[in-house]
RNA sequence: GGGCGGUUAGCUCAGCGGUUAGAGCGUCCGGUUUACACCCGGAAGGUCGCAGGUUCAAAUCCUGCACUGCCCACCA
């Protein structure tokens, strides 16, 4: 055990050398076969091309806490680290990259651009885990996954090949939102809605062989270009005559037929409908319904194309732009007004997206959704908090078919080859010749699957699926979810579909959905709109276990987490006080040993086992208080990991060691450790010792660094190779010592109240002072029983016990219902501020039992409420009744004191 | 257009049916108590957004309203 330790708490060298010890030992490497009920979590996958940001580190930290928390409860766990090959964000990042290096991707080519993808993940990407292994996560790091390892490429074409052949992937022309900066078709998830002031531009189209026009609204006026017919109400009589005329589309003057469908609404604007199949949902739907031409007049880069005349290669909104001039010129634009509009944008570059016919792979999802609305309704998958359940619901009910193929080169590509006459043979493996006519000649779909489909087979494809390995049967449904909320569609739900299709079981048992952390304005932390923080720094600044106790005390559900660094300080300050209770220890070995005592005594786990109440009576009273607080809190503790309250869990622990601990144990001790009766230093170093180091244990899944730090300081067993393999405090209910807390908090009352006289009468903290407590036998025994501490914590010289009522004259006073304290003063003290005090006391108290009185007078609340209710009323009425009565006495003292010295007259 | 949160001390937030509503920070007063000034002791500070209702009992449950944030949505 070192004697020497630093004054204050130095995270950084202590993280560094613990941080690589865990995973220089495998420490957490999870073993299949091992005893005990197995708690297993697969890590939410972070893109390969991110560092790890402050949305991670909340993940991680709880699902660290509760890893450890269970692997120190006896449990198999399993906390299996990987990452995502993030398709189009990883794309993104190389092809910027190659452009600063001047190097055209296209150029490049699909294999030469993949392999430099590789090579940049192999250098690059492993950024996130290697500040993983920095923050100590828990993570068995033999079990890291890659959503775009060759393992899981098998799983991805295991299950694309199942769900073809089951009728459930299918290839087809069908509106698709396009990102034409992205060039690819994403699906409705990824792109943002976003509300936006415009116009509606009425147009006008001359209907053939009348004199008579129709007019048309539309925000988008260059699709005009694309439209094949227009559409009116088939009961709308105003146009019934016009249906199946034709009008001549402006500025290509291409003969369109008026339509009659019922999806026109004929309240909005003219009521008659312009009919662009290629670039609208509803009009897509309208022209297979009528059989109308699709006019694709866009290019995948955003430009007009052919199909758009004279307006080819303009850029959309270029092309918007001239439309609108050419129309006005002919007369043909009637009128523009203002008109707000959501506009679909795109999740990665937020550009607009356009809505376009396009052949692609999408996957049917009402058939896979159905089971996982039921094992959400049956409690077979906990959502926590509750809430998300009724979002999870109404999205799963309302679910659309999944666009899955991305016009990309970096991702899974699609396993489906077509051959020269348009056969398609989907596979597991590359085929050699076509299913359906033989054809050798056979090209691979050129297309990647959404990154989102890999990540939706994590929790199994982990584990070794589709192979039937042991991993999987034993980790397998896992125990646990964590995430942020905003990814519920995108991965949870998708999850959860997945897992049932292909190991008929749920992916977890359970839920939980954090929120986000936004920064001081409130914002979502992101980096490219620059507002984000690193937690790196942070740790830094102020030490990981610091940063982890920060989030887990402000991660209470429903609202944002708002991270401020005077937050984080209060929690690196509780870091500090920990290492200094420590060093308390440590600098008083001296006097420790003077006792007698071995270290090899205080390891011995009979001693760190002691169960308090096997103890009880022979225990002092401030240690039977504390082993039944840290019972109690144990028990809370425990408690509220149980039902992921982390909040309440910091809190509970935080309010031990401080508070309680520290603020008054570690006190109320210090003369016994220094005892000259050896054996009573030597219980007391012993007790105070195994609190200590229960407490570290109990602290551990929240500040696993520090208390890995002290643990190993402490005397330990030998061969005890780290705290987080050691048990966690239970905390049995057999253990709560109900008469000591009871004695240990009414002497807390007395010092306080001594105190706060001292405190109101200026007195020099050093000062001793004699005081009178004036209570029945009973606490007058508990004091003398305790006189030593008690003197000594509210700084006394004597304190006279005396019974019966306590004399009004003379000294400051303070009361409470069991008991009087009395201090002497000297007769310079203005006693008004003290008069001003209890009056307000007193009023306060008087309305306090005149609401009492009411109450228990009320017959009604009398016969309904509890019987333990209306007892406790009755008896805190009648405590407070007595509080009035004397300070009512004391207050008519000061009063008529103050009238007497004429200082009152004023 | 639907839905979900939030509104509690100067600030950031807990508490979500039962006796005097809590924490951290900040404020004020007093401290070189040999573990800790990243500290110690004491204190001040709240008609729990507004209005109704349910209940013996409401910060807590219900309804409406007002701000405020977010999610979903194919009305041109």
């Amino acid at each position: 055990m070192p004697r020497e330790i630093s004054k204050a708490y130095e995270p950084q060298a202590i993280e560094q050398r613990w941080a690589r010890a865990w995973v220089d030992e495998k420490l957490f490497r999870a073993d299949a076969r091992a005893q005990g009920p197995v708690f297993s979590i697969v890590i939410p996958p972070p893109n390969i091309t991110g560092s790890l940001h402050i949305g991670h580190m909340l993940d991680h930290t709880l699902i660290d806490i509760l890893t450890r928390w269970h692997r120190m409860r006896g449990f198999n766990a399993l906390y299996l680290p990987g990452t995502d090959h993030a398709g189009i964000s990883t794309q993104r990042v190389l092809v910027r990259l190659l452009a600063e290096q001047g190097i055209d991707y296209r150029k490049l080519g699909r294999e030469a651009f993949e392999k430099r993808v590789w090579q940049w993940k192999e250098e690059s990407g492993g950024t996130i885990t290697r500040q993983m292994v920095q923050l100590g996560e828990s993570c068995d790091w033999t079990r890291e996954r890659f959503t775009l390892s060759p393992e899981l490429s098998r799983a991805v074409r295991e299950v694309f090949v199942r769900l073809y052949e089951e009728g459930l992937i299918y290839r087809g022309k069908y509106m698709v939102n396009w990102c034409p900066v992205c060039q690819t078709a994403i699906s409705d998830l990824e792109t943002v809605h976003e509300e936006r002031t415009g116009h509606l531009w009425h147009i006008r189209y001359p209907v053939i062989g009348t004199n008579e026009q129709v007019v048309v609204a539309t925000t988008r006026p260059e699709t005009m270009l694309g439209d094949t017919a227009v559409a009116v109400h088939p009961e709308d009589e105003r146009y019934a005559h016009l249906v199946g005329k034709m009008v001549r589309l402006p500025l290509l003057a291409r003969e369109i037929p008026i339509i009659a469908d019922r999806y026109v609404d004929r309240e909005f604007g003219t009521g008659v409908v312009k009919v662009t199949p290629a670039h609208d949902p509803n009009d897509f739907e309208a022209g297979r319904r009528h059989n109308l031409p699709q006019i694709d007049i866009l290019t995948d880069d955003g430009h007009l194309s052919k199909a758009a005349g004279p307006y080819e290669g303009l850029e959309r909104f270029a092309a918007r732009e001239k439309v609108v001039e050419d129309l006005k010129a002919q007369g043909l634009l009637e009128k523009i007004t203002n008109h707000t509009y959501a506009v679909g944008t795109c999740d990665r570059c937020k550009s607009v997206i356009e809505p376009r016919a396009s052949t692609q792979w999408f996957m049917k999802m009402k058939p896979l959704a159905e089971p996982a609305i039921a094992v959400v309704e049956h409690g077979e998958i906990e959502i926590t908090p509750e809430n998300w359940r009724a979002v999870y619901f109404e999205w799963m009910r309302n679910i659309r078919d999944w666009c899955i193929s991305r016009q990309l080169w970096w991702g899974h590509r699609i396993p489906a080859w077509h051959c020269e006459n348009g056969h398609v043979t989907v596979a597991r493996e590359t085929p050699a010749k076509c299913a359906e006519c033989g054809s050798t000649n056979l090209a691979q779909d050129p297309d990647v699957l959404d990154t989102w489909f890999s990540s939706a087979l994590w929790p199994f494809s982990t584990l070794g699926w589709p192979d039937d390995t042991e991993d999987l049967r034993v980790y397998y449904p896992t125990s646990l979810m964590i995430t942020a909320y905003d990814i519920l569609f995108f991965w949870v739900a998708r999850m959860i579909m997945m897992g049932l299709k292909f190991t008929g079981q749920v992916p977890f048992r359970r839920v939980h959905l954090h929120s986000l952390v936004l920064n001081a304005e409130g914002q979502k932390m992101s980096k490219s709109k620059g507002t984000g923080v690193d937690p790196l720094e942070l740790n830094r600044q102020f030490g990981t276990d610091a940063m982890r106790f920060t989030l887990a005390v402000m991660a209470a559900p429903g609202t944002n987490i708002i991270l401020s660094d005077e937050r984080i300080l209060s929690y690196r300050a509780f870091a500090n006080k920990i290492w200094n209770a420590a060093r308390f220890l440590f600098v008083n070995l001296d006097k420790f040993e003077a006792t007698g005592i071995t270290l090899e005594e205080l390891a011995a786990p009979e001693v760190r086992a002691a169960s308090p109440h096997r103890l009880r009576g022979a225990l002092p009273l401030a240690d039977r208080w504390m082993f039944s607080r840290l019972a109690r809190v144990a028990h809370k503790v425990n408690a509220a990991l149980e039902e992921l309250r982390f909040h309440e869990a910091a809190h509970t622990v935080y309010h031990f060691f401080w508070g309680e601990f520290c603020d008054w144990y570690i006190e109320w001790v210090k003369p016994t450790l220094a005892a000259e009766n050896h054996e009573e230093a030597r219980a007391a170093w012993r007790n105070l010792f195994a609190v200590f180091e229960a407490a570290l244990r109990l602290l551990h899944p929240f500040m696993p660094f520090l208390t890995e730090e002290l643990w190993h300081r402490l005397p330990q067993r030998a061969g005890a190779k780290s705290i987080a393999l050691d048990r966690y405090p239970e905390g049995r209910e057999t253990w709560f010592d109900e008469e000591a807390e009871r004695q240990a908090s009414l002497l807390q009352e007395i010092i306080v109240a001594a105190r706060n006289i001292r405190a109101e009468l200026k007195l020099d903290p050093r000062k001793k002072v004699a005081a009178e407590l004036t209570a029945d036998a009973h606490i007058r025994s508990l004091v003398h029983d305790n006189l030593d501490a008690v003197l000594r914590l509210a700084a006394l010289s004597e304190l006279k016990l005396t019974s019966g009522h306590l004399s009004p004259k003379g000294g400051l006073v303070r009361s409470t219902a069991q008991f009087d304290l009395r201090m002497a003063y000297g007769q310079a003290e203005d006693l008004r501020g003290e008069v001003i005090k209890l009056r307000k006391e007193k009023d306060r108290l008087a309305k306090d039992i005149e609401s009492k009185k009411q109450r228990l007078a009320d017959e009604t609340f009398r016969s309904r409420a509890p019987e333990n209710i209306v007892r406790g009323l009755e008896s805190t009425l009648h405590e407070r009744e007595v509080e009035y009565r004397k300070l009512r006495d004391r207050l008519a003292h000061l009063e008529k004191q103050l009238g007497e010295g004429g200082a009152a007259a004023s």
